[in-house]
This record gives C-alpha cells, structure tokens and sequence, in this order.
DNA sequence: CCAGTACTTAGGTTG
DNA sequence: TAAGTACTGG
C-alpha cells in the first residue's frame, strides 16, 4: 500500500496500530476520516475479516463514503462486509434478529420524534395531567435521557434523588409517564430511537450468548466521533469490546455539540480509566486552514476550561482576516450576504459547491432562502424536514407501517380516518378508553369491534369493520407480493391516491403533495428493481430502516443529485464538512449564544465549541454577520453582537462596511456596540416605543412606502379594494382599506402584502 | 361528523 | 409568523 507517504507521522501511527484500545485525538482539519479509512483498509490487507469489523459512524453518510473510500484503497468489494453504519442503524439490525428474545417482533416499528410526542401527549391526557405542566417536549426529553443513561421506569420511580426533582418542578408523575409510555411502545410493536440503543443494552445484559456471539463476532471496533456518544452507546461498546479489546476510538474533545442528546464528553475523557493500556495519537496538524482561521479559533476554544491539551497548528499560509459584517434586520442580513456571495461568485469565479452559509437555528434559514431565490443562486437546505416526515408522506407510510404490523397504535391514529370515511374522532377516543380497559391494544378492539361492548352507532361499527378488513387483507398479502406492487395497491385502496388528486387544483402545496406521494411510490420500485433474487424485495424490508434516513440518504442514492450549488445548514450538521467559503450569519447573543445556553457553564462552553465548530469549517474564508433587530414570532427584537465576536483576537479581525449603509455603520460605531450586553425584548404591547426610538424604514421591505390614500390594491385574503386612509408610523403603519366584498379592513403595513393595481 | 374559524403558543441543535 | 388546538354551527 502506497499510503505511508500521504500520511504524517502521527497519523501514520494511528493506522499501523490496529490491536488493542486505542484513542485519536484528531484536531479539527487533521486528517481525521483519512487516518479511519486508511486504518481499516490497513487492516484488511494485513489479513482481518472484514466480517470481523465494525465501525460506528455518526452519519449514514460517513458511512457510505467510508465504504467506497475502502473500497478504492484495497481495490475490491471487500469493503462492503464491514458492519458499518450509525448506532442506531447497526443496532436496528442487530435488534431484529435478536427482537423474540426482548419481546418484540422482528418487524417492530420504531417510533420517529413525531410518534414518541404524538403517544406522550395521549398518554398524559389519558392520566388526566395538566398539559402545561407535563409540557410534551419536556416529558420526552426527560423520557429520552433517563433511557440514555439506561434507567428504567421502575429504577426512575425509585430514585430518590430523580423524584425529589421532579417533585420540585412539580411534575411527580413523569414516572408514571415513562412507565406508560414503555408499555404503550411495547404494546405497539415499536421502539423509539432511544430503545435502539436501551433495547441493545438490555440484549447484551440479559442474553449472554448473544454478548458472547457479537463479542466473537466483532473483533475490531472502531468508534468515529466518539465526543458525541451517550451513556447507551458507551455502555454498548465496552461490553462489545471486553474481550479482544481491540477498540479504536476517534474524536476530538473540543468539538462535542451533541450533549442535548445525552452526548458525554467524560466519555472521552474516561477512556483511560478503561483502558489503562491505551495508546493515545495526537493529530494536531491542520491541514484545512489558514493560520488567520486555525489561530482564531484556537484562542476561541481556549475561553472554555474542559478540554485535552492539544494545540492546533498548520503549515498553511496566512490567508485573509475574518470579516465582520453588521446588518439591520435577519432581511437585510439575507440580502447583504447574499450579495457578497454574488460578487464572489461573479468576480472570483468561485464555485457555487465551495460556499456554505451556517446559522445556529434552522428557521434562520429563509431571509437567506428569499435572497438567493431572487438572484438565481443555486442552493441548498440541509436537515429541515425530512421528506419522510412529511404529512402526506407519513399518512401512506402509516398504512404500510399497520399493515407490516397491526399493533402499531400511532400509525392506526393517524389513518383510521383519513381519508375520510366517517369514523370520528369522539368513536375512536370510546375504542381507546375500551382497549384501556379491556388491557388489549388499541388494534383489538378495532379489529373485533362488534366483539366488545363499545357505545358507538352501528354505522360507525360498520365503517370499522370495512377498515379492518381492508387492512387485513393487505397484511396477508404483505409477504407474497413485491413492495412497489401492493404499495400501489394500498394507495388506492386506502383512497389516499383519489383524494391527493382531487385536491391537486387547490394550489401548489397540494401538486406538491401529489408529487411526492408519486415519488415514494416511484422509489419503492427502483428499491424492488435494485434487489437481488437473494434479497427479500416485500414491504415489509424496504419500511425497515426508513425512520432511520435522512434527507441526505434519500439525495445521495437519487440520479438527480446536482451538487453545483451552494450549501446551507445548521452548524450541528455541518460538522466533519469543510468548505472554501464560509458564512456563518446570526451572530447575537441570545440566538448564538443560544438564550437557554446562559445560565450554565457547561452549556455555554457547548455554545462556544459549536462556535468552534463553525469558523473551523472555512478553509480559505470566513465571514461572520450578525443583525441589530430579528423578527421573532411577530415581534421585532433587538439584539446585541454575539460575545463569541469579542472571543477572537482583533489582530485576526476585519470589520466590514456594510455597503448598504456606509453613511450609518462606521467601523469604530461596530465597535462600541460590543459594550452593550443584555438584549432587550419588546412585546407586541410595546412595540410602538421601539418603534418610535428605532425605527429604520430600510427595516423591512414589506412596507410600502408607494402606498397612498385612493390606491386600488389586492390583499391575499379579502381580494380587490380601495385604501381609505393609512395612519402610524413605521412598522405601526396600517392602512384601512374598503373591500367591495369584506367591507372596512384596517390592516398592519407590514404583514398584509398589498399589491399596488394599476388602473 | 365535518369544515371553517378563533385562539394559543412556540424556547434549539438530531438519529 | 406559523402551526396546532379548541370551538361552533351546519
């Protein structure tokens, strides 16, 4: 293998010693997935069975490209019989295989974040909880992290210390929540994604033949990003490793952004307290960016007080100072970046795939979305909704997900009535109440419905019964028939197809909708054509590991997929990217830092590695932009720079005219912003005050200044009409319009989007 | 039971 | 603002 001279000694190290526990401390930039796939490959020419190898990725994606990049070294297909993939993924098949041995059926359903908050919201109604109180997010992320660090409902309700806290924030009965909830996800077949990980601890507890087998089985572990695992996933991978302690971990300490989902940095931290033999490998030598950009953010991460000792260093030149930017509102934010990532693209010829835009929230998303669209950039959202989260898309999977598995209580919730077929809703509340009772699941009431003694019109019990037949005999077809052939069937048979259909001519939204529903029918096909005559090609095996995909997965195998575009996304799934250009805008205190992130240090040392995180993506340039006033929720609030600015060393800073405004926004006024703190919030009662004090007209362009009294013009809702008078100022602005036939409307300037008709 | 409407409330990151 | 829920009259 010609490898050893595109590594450097560190890495090289890393590759060569494949026994016994090892840890990786990889920088960011250094090489990290190169030192991974060389390792593996490595060791499949030095004789191990790929069979015999696992590796945890933190992506699907990862995965993937690690497969292929495998496969390019060594030169053959071998690649393909790794166990690799994320947690959730290999565990999901482990857990099928092994599911009669936990109690649940090899076909189980695992529940995404909609289904686990769709049953908790039912279950806290059904215990007669006040759901302000039981606030559903809450529960669930209580739920989620006690299964993280593998408690159960019986030791949560026994633990002094976890009751006391939930007695003083007045919750006593969450509980009694998660123990419903357990039992409700067992009842129904279906796990939620943080079984995947309980669920296999509770195999390789409980079963020692099966920890025995995969022991036996898995002789080199390898664990990318391991910063970013949970107590679960810890737990899984010690046990794995116990024997052959063959385990290579990989990470880097300064880049765990994932703790509110359980993520534990001691893991790293603790590896030597479990290994006491450990090898450890430094990479500290960045190879993707610029001095200007590594030493920025190394004098960023060194405010927080947790960390290994490491300094990041690089060879590569100097390159350009971090710029900057100040913008009035999230629009003018949108419209200033968008039009410097123009002239880049323009005047440098730079390429559109070299240039991400990164921003704390998702919902940041759209100022810029609305820019780009009007110059014509191509672009593209990462993360958002999946397309498998989708209504239209959930409805039909739902069908699928209670015929492969009839118990499947959220999925029967969602389609015992729709589309319509006169079942309702206070019907279906009698049936649950009976199943309740009765200690059946939801399906057997329904199922045998003139069986049980349910107070509902015989009408209603007659639907039902068509219903469950229905599905019924689509259960009985499910393994005899390919996936595309009775997906068909069922999306007709449901009526589903019919009524997207007949709503098509109600606008854009429902062709879309139509469109997509044709889309997972057209992948379901090209998913049966793609399946060897070994492979099962039913229904049932294409649902397997759905709620596990992203959009990412979905865009990677498509034909289609163009990457000739520029890039936005969340910092949190930017990481392991890189990019030549990098924006990363919303720079405020209290969005970034998050609000919630302030009151401890350790969440506010997250907020700083996520920071860390983002300016390391830049290779070349980087530019940061924060905006003085944000709508949020329809209301303007101002806000201060970011304290991460103030972070970096000004000798690596440029404070950059906003050329929008080069009267207004002079350098050394930047400046003096930095000494203001605490932001302050107006509510819609006093919004007038800020708008007085405030007020900028460039502020928003929906507010039309060419309006005058006697102006014909359209509103989106009342139609044609005629303004009668305009009064306030500003943002306040609202103008009382005549609509021939609405009558009189007042309406606020800037929500109602007028269209000026020309006469 | 259904459809249209008034009201409420959302804190953020993801497999 | 936007999404989801509760209410109301057909």
């Amino acid at each position: 293998m010609s490898f050893i001279n595109e590594l450097n000694k560190e890495q090289l190290e890393a590759v060569e010693n494949i026994e016994g526990p090892n840890m990786v401390i990889a920088g960011a930039g250094s090489g990290k997935t190169r030192v991974l796939t060389y390792r593996i490959a490595y060791m499949i020419k030095n004789g191990i069975d790929p069979f015999n190898i696992m590796a945890l990725t933190f992506t699907n994606k990862a995965a993937r490209e690690m497969t292929n990049r495998i496969s390019n070294i060594i030169g053959n297909n071998e690649a393909l019989n790794i166990t690799m993939g994320t947690f959730h993924s290999v565990f999901s098949r482990i857990l099928r295989l092994n599911a009669d041995r936990i109690g649940y059926p090899s076909n189980f359903t695992i529940y995404d974040s909609q289904d686990s908050k769709s049953l908790i919201k039912d279950i806290i109604k059904g215990l007669n909880l006040d759901d302000k109180t039981y606030n559903t997010n809450n529960i669930l992320s209580r739920i989620s992290s006690a299964k993280n660090n593998l408690i159960s409902p019986e030791v949560y309700q026994a633990d002094s210390e976890i009751q006391m806290e939930d007695k003083m924030t007045k919750r006593p009965e969450i509980g009694l929540i998660y123990k419903t909830y357990v039992n409700r996800c067992l009842n129904a077949g279906a796990m939620d994604f943080d079984d995947l990980l309980y669920k296999t601890n509770v195999l390789l507890r409980d079963f020692p033949d099966a920890l025995n087998y995969y022991q036996q089985k898995f002789k080199y572990i390898l664990v990318d990003e391991y910063q970013d695992t949970n107590y679960a996933q810890y737990l899984i991978v010690k046990k794995l490793a116990a024997v052959n302690e063959n385990i290579c971990v990989v990470g880097d300490d300064a880049q765990s952004i994932y703790s509110f989902r359980g993520a534990n940095i001691q893991n790293i931290l603790n590896f030597k307290k479990d290994y006491p033999d450990f090898k450890l490998f430094k990479l500290e030598q960045n190879y993707r960016s610029t001095k200007n950009i590594v030493e920025a953010a190394n004098g960023v991460i060194s405010n927080n007080k947790d960390q290994i000792k490491k300094r990041v260093w690089t060879n590569n030149s100097e390159g350009n100072k971090i710029n900057v930017i100040r913008c009035y509102s999230d629009n003018e934010e949108g419209k200033i970046i968008t039009k410097k990532i123009h002239e880049i693209i323009n005047f440098e010829k730079v390429n559109f795939n070299e240039i991400a835009i990164l921003y704390r929230t998702n919902k940041q998303s759209r100022a810029f979305e609305e820019s780009l669209r009007k110059l014509n950039i191509p672009y593209k959202i990462y993360g958002g909704i999946s397309f498998y989260q989708r209504k239209e898309i959930k409805d039909l999977l739902a069908y699928f997900r209670i015929i492969a598995n009839n118990k499947d209580e959220e999925a029967l919730k969602r389609i015992y009535n729709y589309p319509k077929r006169g079942i309702g809703k206070t019907s279906y509340e009698k049936i649950i109440i009976s199943a309740h009772e009765q200690g059946v699941n939801n399906w057997n009431v329904f199922e045998n419905i003139n069986e049980y003694n349910v107070n509902i019109s015989n009408g209603a019990k007659k639907k039902i019964a068509e219903f469950t037949t229905m599905i019924k005999s689509f259960s009985a077809q499910i393994n005899n028939k390919d996936a595309y052939t009775i997906a068909k069937d069922i999306a007709t048979s449901s009526g589903i197809l019919k009524e997207l259909y007949s709503e098509k001519d109600k606008g854009p939204t429902e062709v879309e909708k139509y469109q997509n529903v044709e889309e997972l029918l057209s992948g379901i096909k090209s998913f049966v054509n793609s399946r060897t005559s070994k492979e099962s090609n039913s229904l049932s095996e294409f649902m397997l590991d759905i709620a596990l995909l992203t959009n990412e997965d979905i865009d990677e195998k498509s034909e289609k997929n163009d990457k000739n575009h520029i890039n936005l996304m969340t910092i949190h799934s930017s990481k392991g990217l890189e990019y030549k250009n990098i924006y990363l805008v919303g720079l405020e205190e209290n969005l970034f830092p998050s609000q919630m992130s302030l009151s401890t240090r350790k969440d506010l040392e997250e907020e700083r590695r996520l920071f860390y995180v983002a300016i390391t993506r830049a290779k070349e340039n980087c530019t940061l932009s924060y905006a003085t006033s944000r709508f949020q929720w329809g209301n303007l609030i101002t806000s201060e720079p970011s304290r991460f600015i103030n972070e970096i060393e000004p000798k690596f800073l440029n404070f950059e005219e906003n050329d929008q405004g080069k009267s207004r926004s002079l350098s050394n006024k930047i400046r003096q912003d930095f000494g203001l703190k605490t932001n302050k919030i107006f509510k819609s009662n006093s919004l007038k005050k800020l708008n007085d004090l405030h007020y900028d007209p460039k502020i928003n362009e929906t507010i039309n200044s060419d309006l005058k009294v006697g102006y014909n013009v359209k509103h989106n809702r009342f139609g044609k009409g005629k303004i009668t008078s305009i009064d306030g100022k500003g943002a306040n602005q609202k103008a009382t319009i005549f609509f021939p036939h609405h009558g009189s409307k007042i309406v606020l300037l800037r929500f109602a989007k007028l269209k000026i008709i020309q006469e």
